[in-house]
DNA sequence: ATTGTAGTAGAACATTTGTTCTACTATACT
DNA sequence: AGTATAGTAGAACAAATGTTCTACTACAAT
């Protein structure tokens, strides 16, 4: 395993940076110095930055982005992909404190490919267009539809034909957030 | 705002903890000795821990978990909902370094609630069961179906009824990926 | 054989870190 | 009024940090 890996592997499990003490020990050398050397070598090659005097990871993500499913792998050939890495937390998190996870229940978005057990990811607080997928309290439930109005009029329609859309009154109509995003786990 | 929730902006910006220093100005105090009562605070009560005589964040995360849909936030009487902080990267990535994210082209697995333009998250060399999303390579092009088996022999089966089975050559078959994750961004 | 270069080692160094001490202030309680 | 108590301030401190210096080694190039 090489320096930036063991750098990159104590990140994510600390998650903090190594000190120099401490990667003297990860890279199994004797030397500050030759920590510092090796330090110096990795801000050249910008895969570590300085900032305000103290050293970070240039990219602190974990998934590597590729382009899409059909281009595949890059020939494989060059085995170091060292394309973007990607924080999902960065990624799909807008406002830190103002995102929820939730688990779907019910199959009425199945349509809009959001099934039973699926995660979604939505914010409180951000306002909602027309359009939106939306986290709901209509009659005392929380109900994920899609927004939409009729003659000025909020209504809320379901992925999946065998619901019925809701017309729920203007004034008691709680939109508590919107849909950011649908996760789907595998094992 | 909150002194935990400076420390924890401060760290979603920098990708580490504050000093001691820094605090201190974050927290518009004159002494130092103000900062360390306060971070003492934050210890005993969980928020910040000590690892190898450092602190850091008990949980780096971005986002809260709740339950279901149905069940949606807790009556929001209590404005702190104080539940557990989750971060995407480590819920979603086992594997930092053979984890890729693509973007889908195509319908063949739209029954699979994997629609065009999602984002899939695959991981290399992870032994692919039956039943598993892979990411196979046949006649030189990618592609996400399941895995299956008849009499032995591979399958690879589209979640569309448009779409054919396709038998590949057992010998040339080369499964690059397993699919963890599935992945719908919205605005 | 000599020269040059990349990497390592070990020590010395100035800063900065987190900690600890005493002292002061404000507020609440009796 | 007096007395706790929680919080802040400022200074002093030891320990650890990242940096810098010289010296040594190994290998490659000419």
């Amino acid at each position: 395993m090489r320096d930036k890996e063991k750098v990159s592997a104590f990140y994510t499990e600390h998650k903090r940076m190594p000190t120099y003490e401490e990667m003297r020990m990860l890279f199994s050398v004797a030397s500050k110095n030759t920590v510092a050397y090796r330090v110096n070598k990795m801000l050249e090659e910008g895969f570590l930055v300085k900032e305000d005097g103290k050293i970070t990871l240039a990219q602190v993500g974990s998934v590597m982005v590729l382009g899409t499913v059909q281009a595949g792998f890059p020939t494989s050939a060059d085995e170091d992909i060292d394309s973007e890495l990607l924080s999902l937390d960065d990624f799909l998190v807008d406002k830190r404190g103002a995102t929820f996870m939730l688990e779907v229940m019910g199959e009425s978005m199945v349509e809009a490919g959001i099934f039973e057990g699926d995660l979604v990811l939505v914010e409180r607080g951000k306002v909602p267009r027309k359009g939106d997928i939306v986290l709901a309290l209509v009659e005392h439930e929380y109900t994920l539809k899609y927004l939409d109005n009729e003659k000025g009029r909020p209504v809320l329609v379901p992925a999946n034909k065998k619901f019925k859309k809701i017309y729920p009154n203007p004034h008691t109509l709680k939109i508590e957030a919107v849909l950011k995003a649908v996760i789907r786990k595998y094992r």
